[in-house]
RNA sequence: GUGUCCAUAGUUCAGUCGGUCAGAACGCCAGGUUGUGGCCCUGGAGGUCGAGGGUUCGAGUCCCUCUGGACACCCCA
């Protein structure tokens, strides 16, 4: 039997590597531009954590973290989600007396042991953004318009936004009762699921895939209906920034978050090339979390978007461009040649070119073809000849054309090369 | 956790009613140029046909179990 990565993990191998490099750069000069500051928080936290945040009764919470005791008898948790470490580290260090508006970004791997799929790993990567210190629907705008622009940078063809507000402590209750209510009445109409989650989560009947279910509810009432005249003048005020932004947006009344610390606005972003696992970034406001965290209290917005949905998305488009090549490569033919090569391509590298050279003792045509796989730039022949002359050869790989000159002159023009 | 489908060389796949079916392409290595790449030609290495049982004179090819994978439900990024 061979060791194989556990299920729902995968290894990103260096055919791939290069691109999520490429992605991340990109990712991070957006979050800069908007002005977010990267966080980096632990893997794992204390259980409690995520349970109080997330909700003890999601599922989350309830069947899909990776829980276990340290050794001390601890109970921890590789993290599900960032937002949840963020707003800890927020709260642990006081950022928001240093700050009256603290704007974080974040990049890396979560943990979820669900059943894997298209679209679902059980380690997968997260990118994402907190703006927490201000209840403004400005900001609420900024964060969606941050993760639109990240993807336009990307070039993600027909991003689509979808927008809710879930409402307050306020309004959500008493809707919460007419929901039911309504639901109760149609009971017998539901799927057998969900008629089980009329006791467990109410609102996920709303987005329901089940044809049966979308049809029994088509009259249910909705919370945008219902929210208070607070939610209900800020989530008018963030779809007039987002008009006015130029966005297009959808409204959808049974968008819901599976997070219990979402208020207000909801939002997801969603990408019709991928498989049911659609939706490339999800957010929302949290205004109550960081109270509920220890905090004082203080709103907040955030949003989380998965990599791995992201690469699958820019793999269905463009061709996508090639992995940088070596700059040049050393070819040698013997002992005294290699010992050469061995000492300048150090120094070279020390000069920021990127050298590869023969390992295996391969023949020069081996090498040439290796050079040649490794799309080098240029290829420095040297041997017995050379050495004695104090000259070698380089070879132009992309003409053709080579000449054999000085080393200093060669190392001028390879170095020159490389820093263009 | 539930369901459906799948499992043959490094990779992508052929293998017809169970009887030379262990193959192709690409990749890899070498030679064609005894110091030179990409194209082309030639040759080579590489598989206990996921694992374990069973049926049969005979099983990649049929049956069972297990493992792994994909997708969907669920859930969500």
């Amino acid at each position: 039997m061979t060791y194989r990565s556990i299920k729902g993990t995968r290894d990103i191998l260096p055919s791939e590597s290069w691109k999520w490099q490429r992605v991340e750069e990109r990712i991070r000069k957006v979050m800069e531009r908007f002005n977010y500051k990267e966080i980096r928080t632990p893997l794992f936290e204390q259980t409690s954590l995520f349970s109080r945040s997330i909700g003890e009764l999601t599922d989350l919470v309830s069947k899909e973290m990776y829980t276990f005791e340290d050794r001390s008898g601890e109970s921890i948790t590789l993290r599900p989600e960032m937002t949840a470490s963020v707003v800890r580290a927020y709260i642990q260090h006081n950022l928001g007396k240093q700050l009256p508006l603290v704007k974080l970004y974040y990049l890396g791997p979560a943990f979820r042991q669900e059943r894997p799929q298209a679209g679902r790993l059980r380690q997968f990567h997260q990118f994402g953004a907190e703006a927490i210190g201000s209840a403004n629907p400005d900001l609420d705008a900024e964060m969606i318009s941050l993760s639109l622009a990240i993807y336009e940078e990307l070039g993600v063809k027909e991003p689509l936004l979808k927008i809710n507000s879930v409402g307050c402590q306020n309004c959500r209750p008493a809707y919460m009762k007419v929901l039911i209510k309504a639901l109760e009445k149609i009971r017998h109409e539901l799927s057998p699921e969900s008629q089980h989650r009329l006791g467990v989560n109410p609102l996920r009947i709303l987005d329901s895939k089940l044809e049966q279910d979308q049809r029994a509810t088509s009259g249910v009432p909705l919370m945008r209906d219902h929210l208070c005249p607070d939610c209900a003048a800020h989530y008018k005020s963030v779809k007039e920034r987002l008009s006015a932004l130029g966005y297009k947006f959808e409204e959808d009344g049974r968008l819901v978050r599976g997070l219990d610390y979402y208020t207000k606005t909801a939002f997801e972003v969603i990408s019709r090339q991928l498989g049911a696992q659609d939706a490339l970034a999800g957010g929302g406001r949290y205004d109550l979390l960081v109270k509920e965290l220890g905090g004082e209290a203080t709103p907040g917005i955030g949003f989380a978007a998965g990599m791995e949905r992201l690469m699958m998305v820019l793999g269905k488009n463009s061709p996508s461009d090639q992995e940088e090549g070596t700059t040049i490569f050393i070819a040698t033919v013997d002992r005294k040649s290699q010992d050469w090569a061995m000492k300048h391509a150090l120094e070279l590298r020390r000069q920021g070119v990127s050298v590869e050279l023969d390992y295996l003792g391969r023949s020069l045509k081996a090498q040439m073809r290796e050079a040649d796989r490794q799309r080098a730039r240029y290829v420095l022949i040297i041997g017995e000849n050379e050495l004695e002359a104090r000259r070698a050869t380089l070879k132009d790989m992309k003409s053709g054309a080579q000449e054999t000159t000085t080393f200093e002159e060669i190392f001028k023009r390879v170095v020159s090369s490389s820093k263009a």
